[in-house]
DNA sequence: TCTTCAAACGCGACACTGTCGCGTTAGTAA
DNA sequence: TTACTAACGCGACAGTGTCGCGTTTGAAGA
């Protein structure tokens, strides 16, 4: 994350009345650091990497809190279980390995513009978003 | 689902030594007629609609069971809940209606046939399969 | 029809997850 | 330094999913 989008970020955090406490600069901090959806257990490794210690209400609290500011976004994989990600960021999608679990993030080629008008338009539905996420092997899993 | 192939499911289970249950029976016919992928909450709603009570670890335990026989598999939308769905079936999506929750199934136009060629290929990544979702207003929501 | 066997089941226990209310702490501005 | 309130810790709680174990039952064979 380049130190201007930070710097935004936290200026804006100011402006809306909010504290910039430890946990959540530490938080946007890993979500900038990390380009990839984290789950809330690696989220938790990552802090005990910090000297911060917080109740599990309260993280819940601060990611309820980021998420609703824009900040981060929340991921839902094949798995069923909550990730979540630095929001200020590029459409983008995902790439599974199914052995590793190992999740990278992706961009598709110029050809995805339109994927939403691949819809068959029988289906009266006025489609606003999308989340495409691919499964296979990486690499080192091959 | 045609019946020719609720047949096939029946026989292969029973060549596989396993029992048709009365929940089983009711499971397979639910996922059939239902083309939607269903939330446990509401798969609980339907059985009532028969005579049939099972205790939650049943219900669970009988997923898992349909799942690895890939007579059912499990879809993960947007908002991190688990449902589960019929398995035999053609390659779909699905469209979300973010405002009703209402979800349908859709198939896309021709073009889709190169969906995981469009990742750029510097990904050392062997692609298998891909998950797909729209999300949007439906024609009773705009 | 009766017997037999293992698949399937019910039940209770358990750990984990996510949320809530409430009293306390601490970041920020005056 | 003070005052305000966002943020926090804590305990309680309901919901979810899994496990072990003893019991029941579907299905095949006697």
């Amino acid at each position: 994350m380049a130190d201007t989008e930070m710097a935004e970020i936290l200026y804006e955090l100011e402006v809306g009345g909010h504290k910039l406490t430890p946990l959540r600069l530490a938080l946007i901090e890993i979500f900038g650091r990390q380009q990839r959806p984290l789950l809330l257990e690696e989220l938790g490794k990552l802090l005990m990497g910090t000297l911060i210690r917080v109740h599990r209400a309260t993280l819940y609290r601060e990611l309820v809190f980021l998420e609703s500011r824009k900040i981060i976004a929340t991921v839902s994989l094949e798995d069923g279980k909550r990730r979540y990600e630095f929001a200020d960021r590029d459409h983008h999608h995902h790439l599974v390995c199914t052995s590793c679990k190992k999740i990278e993030d992706v961009e598709l080629k110029d050809d995805e513009h339109g994927l939403d008008k691949l819809v068959k338009t029988q289906n009266d539905f006025l489609i606003t978003h999308h989340s495409l996420e691919f499964f296979g092997l990486c690499g080192a899993c091959k």
